[in-house]
DNA sequence: CCTACCGATCGGTAGG
DNA sequence: CCTACCGATCGGTAGG
């Protein structure tokens, strides 16, 4: 016990930080499966055993653990919007790589998401702040849209019904996914994927046309890890 | 205000029943968009212009009201499913009439629905009649996407995923509709259900090749009861 | 991190 | 259908 350099030991502040992401991931599975208000901060204490009072040390209200995990969900929307834009290929390609990449990740890390309908709950200028960040994602996914339907890979025409098509689809997976199903997250993934991938085609398209190079013509199961 | 038959006036339970109705169709708006929980009876009452115990004569209790909204969700998804069965053609085009109706039925009348996530928020018995109900339309949904791959006419190969990816596209609506936007319930229904078509259908089916004779629309009349 | 407590909200009821 | 009230829950804090 005496020894180890400092480097190697969790300092006072990584400890606290550890201790607090525990508290929101725990909170925010209750949150998902009860919503915000159904949950007490007893609740939350209890599951991570100790008492109330205590999570007072890592966050000033329960609204806070809410605000994180709006947060998280926007920031998997920004990474998933990343990655898309890096995708080379058509507009329908790209969509298709946000979805998958953001169903994946949305089910592994149960932080994200939460009652997404208990939006209400959050302070004014919490409720702001994730509302804005989720219309930038919104907006960019209706981009990706659009330049699906200028570059020939996507038909339907409305960009910003079709995202809250997608994203309802996404935020309802919460309510029926359990870790102990038939399907994991990547082939939960795969199958929303290719879904909506067909479901936004340009008809022409599946049937290989010649004077276009099919561009976003749907791959099939790619190698699972 | 003497002599009208007694045909005329509406009778004293009549008159009940009608304004139980105003306060579920008024309480199930609050629910749709602030959440069960955060819909205060004192809420339902102000928006109806009485006060809060006056409720307690239409309704036992609050629990009362969300069944009720539960039931004309499970309601709505039987009238649906029953006009998917009558339709002629193949599992993807019953399965087309089923959202188009429910969706633009879901929209119109904003009983149903509700927090579906609050569902918790039932006693015992009436949250296992809900869920009872619920996966017997969910099991019927899946049943006609079967029917659907049978005849060809549908390739996604999971029908319970499929249903899950459905249904939460037309949960999420209440969250971004707005009866000001620029589509109505109808053009709404008509987008999604063109997604979903699309999105289940087998490649070859919308771009009508000359040597393909569609071969999903060989009728299987049948009609189930 | 716990015990003990407050203040406020809210569902529900009594009594008229 | 209203006024006035209760009982319980729950978020948050004081004090150690």
């Amino acid at each position: 016990m005496t020894k180890w350099s400092k480097a190697e030991l969790p300092s006072r502040n990584e400890l606290r930080s550890a201790k607090r992401s525990a508290l929101i991931r725990e909170a925010a599975m209750a949150f998902r499966s009860k919503g915000f208000y159904a949950t007490s901060m007893e609740d939350i204490a209890t599951a991570l055993g100790v008492t109330k009072g205590a999570l007072y040390r890592y966050v000033e209200n329960k609204q806070e653990i809410l605000f994180e995990c709006f947060k998280a969900s926007n920031q998997l929307g920004e990474a998933a919007l990343e990655l898309a834009r890096w995708t080379p290929g058509s507009g329908l390609e790209k969509l298709r790589t946000f979805i998958k990449y953001f169903v994946e990740k949305y089910i592994e890390e149960n932080t994200a998401g939460g009652a997404m309908v208990d939006i209400g709950a959050l302070f004014p200028e919490q409720r702001a702040e994730i509302i804005a960040g989720r219309d930038r994602v919104d907006a960019a996914l209706r981009t990706i849209v659009q330049e699906g339907l200028q570059d020939g890979s996507i038909v339907e025409r409305d960009p910003k019904l079709t995202v809250f098509t997608i994203m309802g689809s996404i935020n309802w997976i919460p309510s029926w996914y359990s870790s102990g199903g038939e399907h994991g997250p990547r082939e939960i993934a795969e199958i929303i994927a290719d879904i909506f991938t067909r479901g936004l085609q340009a008809d022409g398209q599946a049937a290989a046309r010649a004077d276009h190079p099919a561009p976003a013509r749907k791959r099939k199961a790619a190698p699972v890890t």
